[in-house]
DNA sequence: CAGGTTCTCTGACTAAAGTCAGAGAATGTC
DNA sequence: GACATTCTCTGACTTTAGTCAGAGAACCTG
């Protein structure tokens, strides 16, 4: 197995990573390649750049400054906080930056252009599994306010799918619910999956002294399934639960959450009789934490 | 298309390329680790490591300086020719190899670490479909002296498979023949794919003058079917039958060898009645070269 | 054995990449 | 308004990486 990925990482590096650092590079320093891409077209603060590329400050700011000498970016206070500065494309930094993109557009295309139609298939759809698995590996759980934008997007997408899933409609505020005060330490927790910073998943523990936890809206956006991400974050869920003292933990769900069902089948969920009367529920589940 | 390609070169380069360098790394620089691992336990030649790593001559002598006087190398003339010389890990080297070999392994499990045993099945299946596809890229065909070794290794492995795959032996002395004088130039011409410097496929023109060209000795390796190289040899082999002025080319086939009569099929060659009497064919096609 | 080749080394460079310790301005906090 | 914090810049470095022009030894050819 390791064997099979270090021979794709060789082979990877070898014919993307360097032909990579010759087509980007052309004229420029890779450095500075780098910074003027990662600039963007609607500019972008220092500090994100820094924290994006991992580059030292002054190294930066030096970077920078040949950029700017070249007349490509112009650096600028921020408007809200002139302390962090603001570096944006000029008109001419804009035309190098397409003529990166255009040298990237090629280094795909001489990956491609070898390769029949079939093949070329088939090459696409490994490099979208490679590209979705590896990077489901960088996912983050992390805990968060439930009145935080990125959970309030995930509910509201959860909700949205349940509403687009079954015939009846899904109303959050009736039955069982799990209003902010309920899902927020130390009464509960909310946790939000993340995958390359943007929020793509979510799901909430609610801790009861002396009876089972709850878990509840737990959601995996559509475009992240098969990841194992669901998987993943339901361990954190249980875990939450276990240190939260619970033996055992609850959840409620309904029938058209196939995928989600199948999940907690796999990892040892049992139906049980209903242990409430929320509306929405057709099958409640109960496994005994560890 | 070309947008998957560049989606999969960002992340593979991020989750992998970055790594790899800190990884490998570790203490030593880049180029030092890169070269040490390249020696290899069994030594190396100097020109060989240079043409393999794309290094500078003065360069590679100076790195190679450095790990000797940290007593990881060390290197002598070789035996046969005294201006060649050769680079062999001591004890102390092989360690430091071995140390390498670890760090990778490690990476290589970091990246499995996260996935569920379902996405591991995934990603290691579409790394090696990455890494053959990739890889097929690469591939060169060159004309070579029949009696070269790479052409006559290619040669017998052809009439091996033959010979597995059919009940009647195949004598390649017997019949339409490509002995190497009708196949080395001006009488012809003997291809010999490589990959990664490996002959992996072979095959031969007969160039007859004011009658069909003849296409001989078509081999591909097992382990590399499927990456689209029998098309490429074939159109190189096409091309090389209408440079040498045919307007029509020949081939003898056997029913045995289903994939290069399927590919055949599918490039435009049709049957014909037998044009002549090679005692192991049993099937005869034509095409017009454009 | 003379003369050309091949292979490697040395010295003298340059450019890129990156680090570190302050200095200085803008902002938040008490 | 004093004080700490945050963010960026400057100057003074080091280390890698890489290039180029010879010099010199070993080898091959006639």
């Amino acid at each position: 197995m390791v064997d099979q990925v270090r021979r794709f990482n060789r082979i990877v590096t070898e014919r993307v990573g360097a032909l990579d650092d010759h087509f980007l590079g052309g004229e420029r320093p890779l450095g500075e390649a780098r910074l003027l891409w990662e600039i963007g077209l609607g500019g972008c603060e220092l500090r994100r750049l820094r924290a994006r590329l991992g580059l030292d400050s002054g190294y930066t700011s030096r970077l920078l400054h040949s950029l700017e000498a070249d007349g490509l970016v112009k650096v600028s206070a921020g408007r809200e906080d002139r302390r962090v500065r603001v570096a944006s494309l000029t008109p001419a930094g804009r035309h190098e930056r397409a003529a990166l993109d255009r040298r990237s557009d090629e280094l795909a295309r001489s990956l491609l252009a070898p390769l029949g139609s079939g093949q070329r298939e088939r090459l696409l759809t490994a490099m979208h599994d490679v590209e979705r698995l590896l990077s489901a590996g960088a996912a983050q759980i992390t805990g968060v306010d439930p009145e935080h934008p990125d959970a309030q997007y995930c509910l509201s997408e959860y909700v949205a799918e349940l509403n687009r899933r079954s015939e009846r409609g899904f109303d959050p505020s009736v039955g069982a619910t799990a209003l902010p005060h309920e899902v927020r330490p130390p009464a509960g927790e909310f946790f939000v999956v993340y995958l390359h910073g943007e929020p793509v998943g979510c799901g909430a523990v609610k801790h009861h002294p002396d009876a089972p936890a709850e878990i509840k809206r737990m959601w995996i956006a559509p475009s992240v399934r098969g990841l194992g991400l669901g998987r993943r974050l339901l361990e954190r869920l249980e875990a939450c639960a276990r240190d939260g003292g619970a033996r055992i933990a609850h959840i409620e769900t309904s029938s058209v959450l196939v995928e989600a069902i199948a999940l907690y089948r796999r990892t040892g969920w049992v139906e049980v009789h209903a242990f409430n009367d929320e509306p929405f529920a057709d099958l409640w589940l109960e496994k005994a934490l560890g």
